[in-house]
DNA sequence: ATTATTAATTATGAATTCAAAATATACTTC
DNA sequence: GAAGTATATTTTGAATTCATAATTAATAAT
């Protein structure tokens, strides 16, 4: 852990790197942090460590408990619709205001994206499809232009991860995926605001279908 | 500061009591966050104060710039109406659910807690109401049933906090506002989901408006 | 052998210490 | 007196230390 260049504090390098562990759950929900364990392997003392894990659990995706550690949250099966369904009502919203409001340069580099995203489905690069898919999502955020909305998908986006390991690579999930963002993207190049976002609401609901 | 029962975690507690500085503006938007000043003041040591600023900068009340300390964060006037957008579209689908899913007896508390709002308003105790409106729109979303949601739009309101010194002080502003419950409450008890998220959302972009 | 009780170990919460960076102050020099 | 440099002070970031609570291991008693 070289710190040749602190351009980040420490705690939210710390932060990332406990994140990536949870993702891949190297540390799985449920699971307890052991604080030693960490600072040794990450070669940093515990202080910095704690902050990160604060700022995990004000997250969600860690559980604190007075005076026996923390441990890596364990999201109750019952809220993972509850939790989609408030994905899907504002990035729903976001596809709305994208297409009524976008420039039509922010509409051609979501194009763009969409054509990346056909040439790895068409490439059968599974993990390039997965990156590409979440970055779609992600430019229309960025378009639609608010970011808080943005900081709060992302929040939420980060607990449903703890649960599901992509639902993408169910069999016959992608290809119908892929159909569900060209008809998201025609309704948003066509301007029908309404019809967008009731494509992209339905369109996580199917992901959420896959995932449970 | 005795610590004769420590029920919550010490940087919890702090948080709480910079998050009240922050709101009564006793820490202003833009003001440094004083280490020392605050630990004197607290009579504790840096480690926990640290631990809650940067919960409270991750809940988006602080910015952090690195090497040179910690913010109460000034939020850009241009992004007022965002936060109102996200709170809004929430709030609006909690009264809908509310609506169309809560049970008799559920209605029968929200019913109770109106009752309590209008009593203030006939007392002419601000201060009361405030609190009581705050309730209302609280039990709405806890009858909805959505911890994420709720803690999504505990989170933004938080952040609203930051800007505005309650705008139900204005003149009329409070006899509005309890007018519009009223029309909320009884669209909620005739089970018109459509119409009580239409209204909770024309409520909110009410408050917005006398807001700013 | 199983359950209680006590002692040893480990983990957590929080204070303290230390090094490096940033800021403020004092001192030159022109 | 102003501008620039050097020194001192403060502040931040992070490691270390310390006290107490929780857990585990060891011992004793039935």
């Amino acid at each position: 852990m070289n710190k040749i260049l602190a351009t980040k504090p420490l705690y939210e390098n710390v932060a990332d790197l406990i994140r990536e562990k949870i993702f891949t759950h190297e540390l799985a929900p449920g699971s307890w942090i052991d604080e030693k364990q960490l600072t040794d392997q990450f070669g940093i003392s515990r202080t910095p460590l704690r902050e990160a894990i604060k700022v995990l659990a004000s997250e969600g995706l860690i559980t604190m408990k007075i005076r026996r550690g923390a441990y890596v949250t364990e999201v109750d099966i019952q809220e993972i619709p509850q939790i989609f369904h408030v994905i899907a009502l504002l990035e729903g919203n976001a596809c709305k205001t994208v297409a009524l409001n976008a420039s039509d340069t922010e509409l051609e580099s979501l194009d763009a994206l969409h054509l990346k995203l056909e040439k790895a489905a068409a490439d059968r690069d599974i993990n390039r499809f997965f990156e590409l898919n979440q970055d779609f999502h992600d430019k229309i955020q960025e378009i639609s232009g608010n970011r808080w909305m943005r900081k709060v998908i992302t929040d939420l986006r980060q607990v449903l991860k703890l649960q599901r390991r992509n639902s993408l690579t169910k069999i016959g999930r992608l290809e119908q995926s892929l159909q569900e963002h060209r008809l998201i993207l025609s309704a948003i190049i066509a301007r029908k605001g309404d019809l967008a976002e009731e494509l992209m609401i339905n369109h996580l609901k199917q992901g959420q279908a896959a995932a449970i």
